[in-house]
DNA sequence: TTCATGTAATTGCATATGCAACTATCTGGG
DNA sequence: CCCAGATAGTTGCATATGCAATTACATGAA
């Protein structure tokens, strides 16, 4: 096992760090700002939005939003609670639960969206050419992928 | 103000939440494993081990970690009790207070390196060519900063 | 000098999150 | 059928973090 990186790269796992907290940060400001959703909110009902039926179990959705399962029941809990999702038992199987889009829900997500598009455009995708965002979403979807 | 985003933009971005959501979790589960200091933890030690004289006032850290004030107070606080920092009054500013790097801390650093960068080569570095990682140090340095 | 205003850091409180333990259910081998 | 072991989801507990209030000090104008 080698001990050592080379510099470009601990340079961009460096800039790729401290950009995702200044991103998140800044982002969550403008969403809080304009009185909208914050990220992680999003980023669940977006799932759900994607989803066929715009239900999911609640391990898919963990797995979708890369969150603990206990994190996700307790997220999916605020959103019921803000009535943005709806639970239903899985007829197929008893242990498990569906997590569907409400039409709160997805009024919620419509809202948020200028506002989250607006924000990361400004902060994020300002910085990057079209190749770069190609090859940006090309290069991320495999990173931290199981081998 | 525009409303919507180019689809390659939103991939990057997308793509840049969810790769960062599991190379942190994939690297902090690694350094775990070989009985190391936890990312947030290294990332304070490094700030302080680059900067003259091995140590920083207390916003100047919070600064360069991206952490809240208070965040920041009580991470040193842990890292304290830890034996990896000291902690010192700023003789030119009464309210001052300096983070100082302690041998332990530098041991700490030191120990924790080979599996850092072992685990961001493994999970990070290796999807990128030499040109994407300058590439990409450029467009996220600047990514999230005030215009 | 003195006081109003601003800044550095810390603390109280509320929230978000993971791990481990737990409950309920499913599945397959006897 | 029945039970052992696996899986889905939730909950108790500990930790990490931000915001707002607070304390202590600094600075500059009158």
């Amino acid at each position: 096992m080698p001990v050592s990186l080379d510099p470009d790269s601990l340079d961009a796992w460096r800039a790729f760090l401290g950009a995702h907290s200044r991103l998140t940060q800044a982002i969550e400001r403008d969403l809080e700002a304009a009185g909208v959703i914050p990220l992680t909110w999003y980023d669940v009902l977006y799932a759900l939005h994607q989803a066929p039926g715009r239900c999911l179990r609640m391990h898919e959705l963990a797995d979708a939003v890369v969150l603990s399962r206990s994190g996700l029941t307790r997220l999916v809990d605020r959103l019921h609670k803000a009535g943005l999702v709806q639970r239903e038992r899985c007829p197929e199987d008893g242990r498990g639960q569906f997590a569907v889009l409400s039409r709160s829900g997805t009024a919620a997500l419509r809202r948020a969206w200028p506002v989250y598009a607006n924000s990361i455009r400004e902060h994020f995708a300002r910085h990057l050419t079209p190749a770069d965002a190609r090859r940006l979403a090309k290069v991320f979807s495999a990173a931290g992928t199981p081998r």
